[in-house]
DNA sequence: CTGTTAGCGCCTTCAA
DNA sequence: TTGAAGGCGCTAACAG
């Protein structure tokens, strides 16, 4: 390996001014820079970025610590975070948590031991990792998800209110019997997408039933098993509220593989688009959430959290959108 | 930051059997390793991994450079290696080429810089960073294409023959005026599934008719461009192959915006699955990729490239599996 | 089995 | 403006 005291030698300068040259800092005799470059050239030389890392005591990586690297909102929001990652000159490792803690825990620990510059984590239900993150005071962006007695960055949505206008268009619809398929009670986006549900029918003078709520883990298994019981009612709904897109597309299943369908038999609002909503007939009306933006956004408070570790946490909201389509929209009623 | 020095002078023994302790390799005294164990805990020391990559002059970070990282194929795959990762003690570094060749070059570069361990690249159409890393050596696993002149550990799958069976398929339905949209002329797999294509129309003595061929970008909007141009002919085809996924997903929608419907108006199968294709109507006939198990597979061969860097080249090639659905197999015909 | 020692390659004072 | 030198934290030789 061709070190800069290869090139020092070759160009007859200090390594020190070959490590002038190559930061592009400082006043260096034009002259001599050229001669480095030269060297540099002819000897194919490149910087040792371990090396540099070390005597800097800081790398140039990012985590994301994302529950499901197969779901479309994680792959966009990470795409966002790229994005920014690669115009600040840092990379993105990727950690996929499985909404598992254990692993979770492990990422963080890892991100300590490698000493990445931050972290974009969507918290798993008990956030392990992110409690370890935040007491080592790593640089760190809560996305997603919030953690109660975790003051950090954020950037999220506004699910309560997203969830309230989807439920309010199912009542406009004239709608009373609403179900919810909703995560787990200790994800916060499923407890504030059920809170704006909620909101939503006491608006409307609609009691609050219980038995039409459904806690799954956000994926399609347990969006279909939670159809599957709900349809198993004395009194099935006459709509669904479903708070993410996976447990949306497993509830579809379920209806299909039931000969039922939206929205006739039911009609049905997800929680965040699926990429080809629109190719899905009948169309599906959800709660788009920007999820290229919230990556992004991540992305840029981590650059400031890095820049200036000591400014106080700010929280980003981003709207939802409702976008109506045809599993809401009857044409008799 | 505690060193291992803190450790050391906390439990009385040198660094060195810090080292070896924490490790695991050499036998150390168990007393020893119990006091070393102690004053980690007491201490809360945690290694410094840059340091250890600096003197071990290699890091535990794999590259993942793929095109696309919003196309499910490539999500799908980038898990199946990350959990290859995960086991070996690898971090999987997220670099997105986005099918341009300086992105990609510039990728493969920070992989040099950055002593990465190995890289699984899928290389962009002129594979500027593939050549840079195979001079340079580096551990790599080409993945989904091929390169020109670059003999390298690959995981393919087998593209005519799936294309063939595709487009045979169609010819059993006695479908004869057969388009195909495709990628990319400069990218292994647009060339590959065309000539199956090619292969399946000739076996059936159908003469090959390059006004129904179409090149695009393998993106969405290509897939849509290149169905309305299709559609513009004087006479336009009764039967569509599209080699990839997202393609697919424009012809359909290009479709659907005009009225037209799969199969009765034309028929269409896609290369390469859709997440839920049950769900789109009418569900679509597919020749589905495994995507998982080629992610996988890519890692196994690093890991054992990284091992034995003087091994000859292997490549792994996966079967494809023809999914019949809907949108080829009319009712009545 | 354990300790001493010498770097890995770079950057950054400090002195000239 | 440039060079000399020390050290970031760790581990692998080498001695003991």
């Amino acid at each position: 390996m061709t070190t800069i005291y290869d090139v020092a030698r070759r160009s007859g300068v200090s390594p020190a001014t070959v490590s002038r040259v190559l930061s592009g800092r400082r006043n260096v005799d034009p002259a001599l820079a050229e001669k480095v470059q030269a060297a540099v050239a002819e000897l194919g030389y490149r910087p040792n970025g371990v090396a540099r890392n070390l005597r800097r005591s800081s790398t140039n990586l990012w985590a994301a610590v994302i529950s499901d690297i197969e779901n479309p909102f994680f792959t966009s929001l990470v795409r966002g975070l790229e994005d920014v990652a690669q115009t600040e000159g840092y990379h993105v490792v990727l950690c996929n948590s499985d909404e598992d803690p254990a692993k979770e825990a492990a990422y963080a620990s890892a991100v300590l031991t490698e000493q990445m510059a931050g972290v974009v984590i969507s918290p798993s239900s008990t956030a392990d990792g992110v409690l370890q993150l935040h007491e080592a005071k790593t640089p760190m962006v809560l996305i997603d998800r919030k953690v109660a007695g975790v003051e950090a960055d954020s950037v999220l949505v506004d699910n309560e209110h997203g969830a309230t206008e989807a439920v309010r268009h199912l009542l406009d619809g004239g709608y009373r019997r609403i179900a919810c398929i909703t995560g787990p009670p200790q994800v916060s986006t499923a407890m504030d997408r059920l809170a704006g549900y909620r909101a939503a029918l006491s608006g409307a003078g609609v009691s609050y039933d219980a038995d039409l709520v459904r806690h799954a883990d956000f994926r399609e298994a347990g969006g279909f098993a939670a159809m599957a019981s709900l349809l198993g009612l004395a009194e099935p709904p006459e709509a669904l509220f479903v708070t993410n897109n996976l447990m949306t597309v497993g509830a579809l299943e379920c209806l299909a593989e039931r000969g039922l369908r939206a929205p006739d038999d039911i009609a049905v609002v997800g929680f965040d688009d699926l990429p080809w909503a629109n190719l899905v007939v009948p169309p599906l009306t959800t709660v788009a959430q920007p999820t290229y933006e919230l990556g992004r956004r991540a992305g840029v408070l981590l650059r400031e959290r890095i820049a200036d570790p000591s400014r106080p946490p700010s929280t980003v909201i981003l709207p939802t959108e409702l976008n109506i389509r045809a599993t809401s929209t009857p044409r008799t009623r």
